[in-house]
DNA sequence: GCTGCCGGGTA
DNA sequence: TACCCGGCAGC
């Protein structure tokens, strides 16, 4: 199917993106699961002044100020017989953080059920972000220090449920002052104003004014975490997902921002999916009730192409939208030029990191006798592997250290942890790759044990992840395992051989049996007399 | 059947 | 992690 830029109508009238050969297709990891609906072409852009009801036409009427001071009324027909705009799902009684400005700014949709309906190109479906926009959001707080908590709250629901739109709209027909000078394009203004807004709104007076200053003393360093935050993810795109970028140089495996309060995790982590979460999260956000957080930061948000038979999942748009756009859609990598297509053909999937880390610590050697070279998720790629992470690879043989020295330094015996003497631990030296994107990443490669050896010196053996006890008989094998590949597990036929030497239990008999090696009276292998 | 030892369970 | 043991497989 190579039409592009699908946009279904399910019945209940919620567009929603379709990649090619993978509608529908939205359980991911998590089950959570964002499609990304770019809104492009000309958009009028401001403030709704009003809505009011056309019984002429049955339709509801817009009142937008536009950017150029301007108002102008739209039509909002198709919002209306579709009934989202003024739904009463409890979804759009906040909102909704992730909006973010005008024009061609990505905007996520939720392709849920409650979700929302627009139409590209449509002033009209412009106007029906949950009856408001980001901006709204800017202005609402901009009315001033002395507005009043309340109020602002009060203005937040005036698309509740149970208010008749009519008397809902005419509320929000005061003045709302919109920036005339705003940049119509450019997706770092974007950003920026998006950032702007959202870290004003945690800082704003309205937001901290009527509380307590105990409270608001929490809130003020908050912010300021919020804002770096904000900048270490700038990379992130503007529908507020938030994401690690190869720009962003926070640690991958914790990709949560630095947050130390409810207010702004619940507004961070409220972008991230989950549409439950989010929403009681946003609305705590906007009420400040301090709630346990519900999502860890082990929760990372993935990018997954739903490209037909391409299951690649980045952990950045940019790098999914790349991958798209030069995989699928031939395009020039070297391009930056993105016309949003790409945005269609992925979705945003969430990743425990607990899971994934659960799932590589079973694929990296538990015993302390191996030598493991970094982890590097299995099926996910990290940012970094958008790197030269092939150096990475078996760097931990390849430090300065093992360069200089005989390989030997990185083998190692692979006898039973068993022995009582006592082990030598070399750490080999961590290593500190500096990529040419800047991002550097060290590690601190697992020690590699030397063990003394009571009985006879067998030869040195080497062992690779997950193969224990692989049944040469010869010499070594290479350290260096491909640790991107996933542990063969050792099946039956690699049973480590019966050994020829003597074991305790043979040495010693039954009747000694204190006298046998630990291993053996434990029935492992026996560690005294090896083969 | 004996033996070595892997894999898993328990504290 | 130490300890223990069921059970598999080589001999």
């Amino acid at each position: 199917m190579n039409s592009k830029r699908l946009l279904d109508k399910s019945p209940a009238g919620i567009r929603v993106s379709t990649a090619p050969g993978n509608a529908g297709n939205n359980n991911h990891a998590a089950g959570n699961t964002k499609n990304y609906v770019k809104t492009v072409g000309a958009v009028d852009c401001g403030v709704i002044l009003a809505c009011k009801n056309d019984p002429s036409s049955g339709s509801f009427l817009y009142t937008l100020m536009l950017d150029n001071g301007t108002s102008k009324e739209y039509p909002c027909e198709g919002v209306a017989q579709n009934g989202i705009a003024l739904t009463t799902s409890r979804k759009e009684k906040h909102i909704d953080s992730k909006k973010t400005g005008c024009d061609s700014s990505v905007e996520e949709r939720d392709t849920g059920p409650s979700g929302s309906v627009q139409k590209r190109g449509s002033p009209t479906y412009r106007l029906i972000v949950n009856g408001r926009k980001l901006d709204d959001q800017t202005h609402v707080e901009g009315r001033g220090p002395g507005r009043r908590l309340e109020e602002s709250k009060r203005d937040l629901l005036l698309l509740g449920p149970d208010i008749p739109p009519e008397e809902q709209y005419p509320h929000t027909s005061s003045h709302i002052p919109v920036p005339r000078n705003r940049k119509a394009s450019g997706h770092a203004d974007k950003e920026v104003m998006a950032a702007t807004v959202l870290s004003s709104l945690s800082t704003s007076p309205m937001v901290l004014s009527p509380v307590s200053g105990a409270q608001a003393a929490v809130t003020e360093p908050t912010s300021r975490g919020y804002k770096e935050s904000l900048s270490a993810s700038y990379s992130s795109s503007t529908s507020g997902n938030w994401s690690w970028d190869a720009s962003d140089q926070s640690v991958p495996s914790t990709p949560s921002p630095p947050l130390s309060n409810d207010i702004s995790k619940s507004f961070l982590l409220s972008s991230q999916g989950d549409d439950n979460i989010e929403e009681s999260e946003t609305t705590h956000f906007l009420f400040e009730d301090p709630i346990p957080r519900k999502r860890k930061n082990s929760m990372k948000v993935m990018f997954k192409c739903l490209w037909k038979n391409c299951d690649k999942v980045l952990s950045t748009s940019s790098g999914i939208q790349r991958h798209i756009r030069t995989v699928h859609l031939g395009r020039n990598s070297d391009s930056d030029y993105s016309d949003g297509e790409e945005d269609f053909y992925y979705s945003e999937i969430e990743v425990n990191m607990d899971t994934l880390s659960e799932g590589l610590s079973s694929l990296t050697p538990t015993s302390p006798t191996t030598a493991a070279p970094p982890p590097i998720f299995p099926t996910v790629e990290l940012p970094f592997s958008e790197l030269d992470y092939a150096s990475v690879r078996g760097a931990p043989c390849h430090t300065p250290l093992s360069q200089s020295a005989p390989s030997t330094l990185c083998h190692i015996r692979t006898d039973h942890a068993y022995q009582a003497t006592a082990p030598v631990s070399i750490p080999m030296s961590s290593k500190l790759i500096q990529s040419e994107n800047g991002i550097s990443m060290s590690w601190q490669s697992p020690p590699v044990i030397f063990k003394g050896l009571p009985g006879p010196v067998s030869q040195i053996r080497t062992v690779g992840i997950g193969e224990k006890r692989q049944p040469t008989q010869h010499a070594t094998v290479t350290k260096i395992h491909t640790a991107a590949a996933p542990a063969p597990k050792p099946s039956t036929g690699t049973r480590k051989p019966r050994g020829e030497a003597k074991k305790c239990r043979k040495v010693y008999g039954m009747e000694k049996k204190d006298m046998w090696c630990t291993a053996c009276r434990w029935k492992k292998a026996c560690q005294r007399f090896t083969d």
